[in-house]
DNA sequence: ATGTAACCGAGACGGTACGTCACGTCTTCAC
DNA sequence: GTGAAGACGTGACGTACCGTCTCGGTTACAT
């Protein structure tokens, strides 16, 4: 959680050690332990100390490789959601059913304790430090909000949607209750909650029958 | 961010220092160093031997009051929000209004770097503690919802919204947004944005013309 | 076996922690300790780590009182002299019987085993760092050579000696054969060593008959 | 200053790489990159790395040819004092002058600050390490001694040492006391101190007149 | 009004984890 | 198949804080 996280060593020419001659076996390694760790102690008692025992590695491969804890995380967290960042939504025709489908999908993810605690793992760090953020904002949120816009705008042209809405707004709407809920723990996260969700900001962004 | 953090010590015949022997002075200067630490360094990097030193209290004083650095936090906070959990909303009789209107002192606070510093220092905390969370949301989160739903049913009543709106979901629909554009930071928070979450809200839940 | 070790922090205002609160408990387990490790496995493997755990003291402590392991040594050192430094000779009115009476006692201490790897120790510091090595002269050496060169002098003084001696070349041809050959190893230590090196030096600087 | 460390791969029927396809450049590079680390930063703070670095050449190649970094060390020094390891004494029929000019000599091997540092490193490892400090004596320090002794049997047969006067003793009386001064810096090494040495020490085993 | 309990500041204590350094071994290329 | 380069597992370093535990010194309460 420190002030400025870099995920990489980011720009520039590149100082460091030669990433051709990186152990693939300890990278794993690492990623299974840390993992692991996420899912049993939770993000703050994770310790580097304790990752780099479990995965069998040198505490040093580990600051050799990744700059900070929050980017071992990093690392977890993208592994776990396999690259789906930015993956098209289904399109079926029926938007308000294709979103009760995204929306259950997305509560279940939350409601899997694995992915609970790296997503709250990472977002605690995201939220204390605005390079994280940004990164994270650029490689996961933005693709997916897209991903969202992409199929409201397909259903907005087949007249599903009102005309003029706002798809930011809605993407906001549909997404931001169901992360505010996990969040905070205000509520029970349900396909029953999702669906209300989809059904209410349709009601407002729909056609006027 | 430990696995479970009370705020107080709880329940039971209150065993532990003699309240009214407090020292006024040294609690002033615990949540004043604290509150200016959190502004300086954030969250992660505030320690509680610091607050301490430039409390000019010993590190004792704040075990003896408060059980871990997310309770002074806690204090600050709500030393900063001024116990206006659970106001009521404004009413003047335009719900549209009214809803714009605190939505946009939302937004302010979030905008204010010290209220946004202390709030993300404890939302923190509560994401990864859940008995820190459900301390929260008892005090702060549920008195905040209750007054918004007030404010809502009365509205209702005024037939300003559907008869059968789902209070929880439009408050969720209000505030979610809001809460999630602020945290993962994927947007501006302006005032034109609590305006077109207020209108977009309500024509879902409004009365059909 | 640092460039420049002091033994304490030295001169001037005292910087650092407060005497009167230091734990003698603690004190007396990091040097039993030491000592112990220092038997066993030889001051090249000795650490710090190592000591505060047999200890049972935090590695901080060691770390508040002494500046290094060089100094901490030096501490069990001087407790095993037992403050025998600078201590007179015996004079038992033979200089010759004495002079053999002492250098005995030293041959004998070289070859204690804990002595012999505790003077080691504290050799292998001394030699290379010159701060280390004025201090240790100041306190051990230094008193110790004046001790011998008393008792000499009282020897001149009684017709024992040649009036022209030089106190110091004759200490110094006393003791630097006996250390020179403890500490290459490059004879044995005895007794009759003893015995011939005084009969030697005697046979040089004693009175001619 | 490991406890026990050969300076090569010892006895059997030499396990390792083949000595006729080494590297004459990257031993010397190495030697000389030793030599300047000791005397820029002392034997404890030279690092088989740095002089991996400095010398250019690859870490697993010194540890090819060497087995520790005092092995290393001590080739340095055989350069350093360029194998006159056991070479005679002068004699030019004088033995108090030949003494005086060969301790003279030794006083400004000790003086010069490049074998002082060189010859430090050296008698750290050798002090604790018996292995190593049986190897020194039988290559560097016996012969030497053994010229010593040679020189002083001639003297003792031209009539200028007293019949019976033990070489042992007599070469450590010359020597010891030296090396004791220079070791525990307990005082200047002078010709002056040499010159005393050998007066003092002859005045014991010289003739009777 | 005074004795005393307990809160105060200070900070030493036994610990845990940090991030760095160097070890000696192992692997990969280029010559 | 040696030699450079350097990543690897290991383990100690010295530092920063943790939360607990004494220390006097100083209130302020209950006699």
């Amino acid at each position: 959680m420190a002030e400025s996280t870099p995920l990489e060593d980011s720009r520039a020419p590149r100082r460091g050690p030669d990433p051709r001659r990186r152990s693939e076996r300890a990278r794993r390694a690492v990623l299974r332990a840390a993992s692991e760790l996420l899912g049993e102690v939770g993000y703050a008692k994770v310790t580097v100390e304790a990752i780099a025992a479990r995965a069998g590695v040198g505490k040093q491969t580990i600051y050799r490789w990744w700059p900070s804890k929050a980017a071992v995380v990093f690392d977890v967290f993208t592994a776990l959601t396999g690259g789906t960042a930015g993956e098209p939504l289904p399109d079926t025709g029926d938007l308000a059913a294709d979103l009760r489908t995204v929306l259950r999908a997305i509560v279940d993810e939350f409601n899997d304790p694995e992915m609970d605690r790296t997503t709250r793992a990472f977002t605690t760090e995201l939220q204390n430090d605005p390079v994280f953020a940004e990164a994270v904002n650029e490689r996961l949120l933005r693709p997916n909000t897209e991903a969202f816009k992409d199929r409201l705008r397909a259903g907005r042209e087949a007249g599903q949607l009102a005309p003029g809405a706002d798809l930011d707004i809605v993407t906001e709407l549909l997404t931001g209750p169901l992360h505010h809920r996990w969040l905070m723990r205000t509520g029970p996260l349900t396909h029953a909650y999702a669906d209300e969700l989809v059904e209410t900001v349709l009601a407002a962004v729909g056609p006027r029958d």
